[in-house]
DNA sequence: ACCATAACCCAGTAAATTACTTGGTAACCG
DNA sequence: CGGTTACCAAGTAATTTACTGGGTTATGGT
């Protein structure tokens, strides 16, 4: 399971995109300023984001990056899926083989926890992130065992 | 966010003393054999998952680990959390500092993540991963926006 | 009493990964 | 044509993970 201060960065670099969305081309020295990051490592980052389509770059003074998409066209997942390789929790990376050629004891519990977790940054959008309404309240789904230990299950 | 090979091997020796919940002790040994885990490590593991209370040691001849409470009462969160420290997905673990003693742009959506992944691994007993039916139906939540990329919001 | 077996404990280390640096080239604007 | 910015490749420092080694302590069997 991958989730770094690499896929971090990219999502605020992301997010500070979709803010200057009219504003026109951010610079990636005005990034690395505003966030603290160095700006060689945001090079990086960016090559992937290009790569993956989710940003086009303008070369030359007055340059910079902007969203190749509209903010709510962009997902949390695609900014990290870009950069970070996979969310996936599994050891086997999806192939069941864990052990012995065979899915290991704990494969399934990886392997939803995994869909868990694309799911929720699959539904988060860059307009979400940028708006303040917490996510949470958007993604909220039922709490069915929020106390699985102390209590009998009574439903 | 950490969740490494480290919490799985965690939760995988313990879904095996929840399996020889009977049979009564069970060595580091026959689960280093079993799983393919170094006992060494696995020691260490045990440290930690013993002193946070979720399973009781014997030495001598005979002795091993069992579950210091019934399956259904420790969560793979519990086991987590005794060996990974944390699945904080912020940077900040938490407190509101990540940038110029601040929430950072995107602070609440980690927070939010590391909610979500804690909702989920506190909602699954070690009960659960043994017993084959996929958790991920017992989890099951409403998918509200599986794919909020290409398509409308019809629902 | 003794020995084998297992938990228990501490400290070190190899491997891998991450985060970052350095030193360039290519396009664009005035 | 010179400065600015994206773009590219490779190397390195720091951190973390995964694992090893060398012990001590409790217990059960003979």
């Amino acid at each position: 399971m991958r989730l770094t201060t690499k896929g971090r960065y990219a999502v605020t670099a992301m997010a500070d995109l979709a803010l200057h969305y009219e504003t026109g081309l951010v610079s990636l020295a005005e990034i690395a300023e505003r966030h603290g990051i160095s700006q060689s490592y945001l090079e990086q980052l960016f090559a992937s984001l290009r790569r993956r389509g989710l940003v086009d770059g303008t070369r030359g003074p007055g340059g910079g990056y902007r969203l190749s998409k509209p903010r709510e066209a962009i997902s949390v997942a695609d900014v990290i899926d870009a950069v970070d390789e996979s969310v996936d929790a599994t050891r086997c990376r999806g192939k069941r083989n864990c052990h012995d050629n065979e899915g290991c004891l704990t494969h399934d519990l990886w392997e939803d926890l995994s869909n868990q977790i694309r799911r929720f940054l699959t539904s988060v959008t860059l307009a979400d992130v940028i708006e303040k309404p917490r996510v949470d309240v958007i993604a909220k789904w039922p709490e069915r065992n929020p106390e699985p230990v102390r209590r009998e299950a009574s439903a």
